[in-house]
DNA sequence: TTGTACGCGTTATCAG
DNA sequence: CTGATAACGCGTACAA
């Protein structure tokens, strides 16, 4: 009932011949005659013989898998980004293989560490929430050759190549959007200041309000997690302050949900006495009782992109050069009817 | 520049002692004296010594790697399940390996051949929409020790062990749930037959309807692609009909939610005029203007339970019994406002 | 054009 | 308790 794979030797010892024209037989090689070289791949075929991938990767020291490590698949900003990355690389022979970090740095390096025991050709990863120190990056980046690309939550880490979006540009946009509308007092709800990609829209909307001649309000940003009650109760918060705002601009499409389910409870009008601006176009920002703009984030498209930088740093190094690629992708923002005043 | 990593051989070097020595202490091989154990061990730290899977897997044959093939990896109930496939093999040091088919039975058999080249220990896979034909997984089943494991999109084939829920009941409890709510015509929107899991939700909704002394009548079943045009263009055809329904059970959420637009653009009322529920709990239904009820399929369940599927067969096999084993789920009624008129 | 023999890193068998 | 060696299946340098 065991049943065993044809090996070369298999072939060999069926045809009479050595091994090794098996073996070139089967990779084409140049010096083998053409009709050894039919016979041979005749024989594989009758023979049902598949090749032996572990065999070659220990030779070849390839394997041709890549690792991916998000903090959870079941969302549609990573699961699009893999669907990216699985589509660019598949016509390559890669397979894609995915972990979790559950935004736990400990998992995160775990996952890193048996990647890397599975001998993977890369890795392609977006950090978790808590993790602060990159040491144990650095040091795969020291210790071996696996090239690590960074996708969306990216640190600076010199020798790493990045995939990102202009999250400060997606920031400006977004609050310029609401200026442009006609509100006056812009709030924001910014993320995790641990991870740049808050930082950065923090930034966009801070310059924006600058470079149009409005203040920034240190009582109008306010720091949330990313879960709909977080919007709920900045919602609250603002609200019970002396000046409430006309306009919020959430980093994160689920606090912004938060928000215009209190404001609806609290029979606040949206877009006409407050707007309301997200970040990440999820899917449900289309099908809200309003339609909620957003900022999207092409993440098909930066998943594909981390592919291309991949394949890069494979023919790259190859040819023993060492490349740095930061690929900075353009947000796109989406307007519907919560920010529309006009 | 090249970074090697040190093997059982250069500990055996550095301690004048044989690899097989080595080999043993690594691996606590009880007659093993506990002083060479500790110093083995010790140096092998030291050295920063990593095993090398590939090696091991060439020797043992298991890769500890599974591979999962869906239609597409970023929807919220195929990346679900896969977080639940991951969550349960991680523990036991499984990687998961994803494929997308893209609905297409020439890429999901391109997969299935890579996926065994690449030795995995195991195959979770969910059909493709044109996946009519069997022949080429039952070749694998008769080819191959490999296990396969069917998730919701199943196909009969004697020797696989399938993880499902009970679309039959699913579709039986959408209808009944309609029907005690006072709706009297209700439609269905049936998706492709010739996945199971549609035609089960059919055979439910006509069930219900028989079992509560209510005529099927065919024109009330619209078989549908499943997209939001799709739901839209069900609406049409059946408005312009004789016999107008006063109730949706729609195969699919998005047909749902298109059936909802284009009501709502005939300024139709739901729940009062019709009633609308749809299948699969995606996360866009209760944020929708009007909440829509719907059938949740416990996708993280599901993929936990293959996960557990997996590893009863890898057991097994190991004691030389084959089971094949038949998991199936209960389906779970979510109602929200647009189907209770009570 | 083809064959021989070795190495990739482990584990397992058989001696001692 | 430990050592020598074969085997897993493949690719390839060196020979012929």
């Amino acid at each position: 009932m065991t049943k065993k794979n044809a090996t070369i030797y298999d072939i060999s010892k069926k045809l009479n011949i050595s091994v090794a024209t098996v073996s070139r037989a089967l990779n084409d090689n140049p010096r083998i005659s053409q009709a050894t070289k039919e016979l041979v791949v005749k024989t594989a075929k009758e023979m049902n013989y598949k090749q032996n991938n572990l065999a070659k990767a220990l030779k070849s020291g390839e394997t041709k898998n890549i690792g991916i490590i998000v903090p959870y698949i079941n969302t549609n900003f990573f699961s699009s980004v893999i669907r990216g990355i699985e589509e660019e690389l598949s016509p390559h022979g890669y397979h894609v293989i995915i972990c979790q970090s559950h935004e736990d740095v400990v998992t995160e390096k775990k996952h890193l560490n048996t990647l890397l025991n599975a001998q993977v050709d890369g890795i392609f990863m977006s950090v978790s929430r808590t993790t602060i120190d990159t040491e144990h990056i650095q040091h795969i980046l020291n210790t071996t050759n696996t090239p690590i690309i960074f996708f969306d939550r990216k640190k600076d880490i010199p020798g790493i190549s990045t995939v990102t979006i202009d999250d400060y540009k997606g920031g400006y946009m977004a609050t310029e959007h609401l200026i442009d509308e006609g509100y006056k007092n812009i709030c924001h709800f910014a993320g995790d200041q641990n991870l740049e990609i808050y930082q950065n829209r923090l930034r966009g909307y801070k310059q924006a309000l600058i470079d149009r001649q409005f203040q920034v309000k240190e009582e109008n940003i306010v720091f949330t997690g990313s879960s709909i009650d977080a919007g709920i109760d900045a919602v609250k918060k603002l609200w019970s302050s002396t000046s409430v705002p006309d306009a919020i601009f959430s980093a994160s499409d689920s606090t912004a949900l938060g928000a215009c389910q209190e404001l609806k409870k609290r029979k606040i009008k949206i877009p006409q006495e407050v707007a309301v601006i997200g970040f990440s176009n999820e899917p449900f920002t289309q099908f809200m009782e309003l339609p909620m703009s957003s900022v999207d984030q092409t993440p098909v498209l930066m998943g594909n992109m981390a592919g291309q930088v991949f394949l890069d740093h494979i023919k790259d190094n190859f040819s023993g050069v060492s490349i740095e690629k930061k690929v900075v992708l353009a947000p796109k923002i989406i307007v519907r009817k919560s920010s529309k005043r006009k």
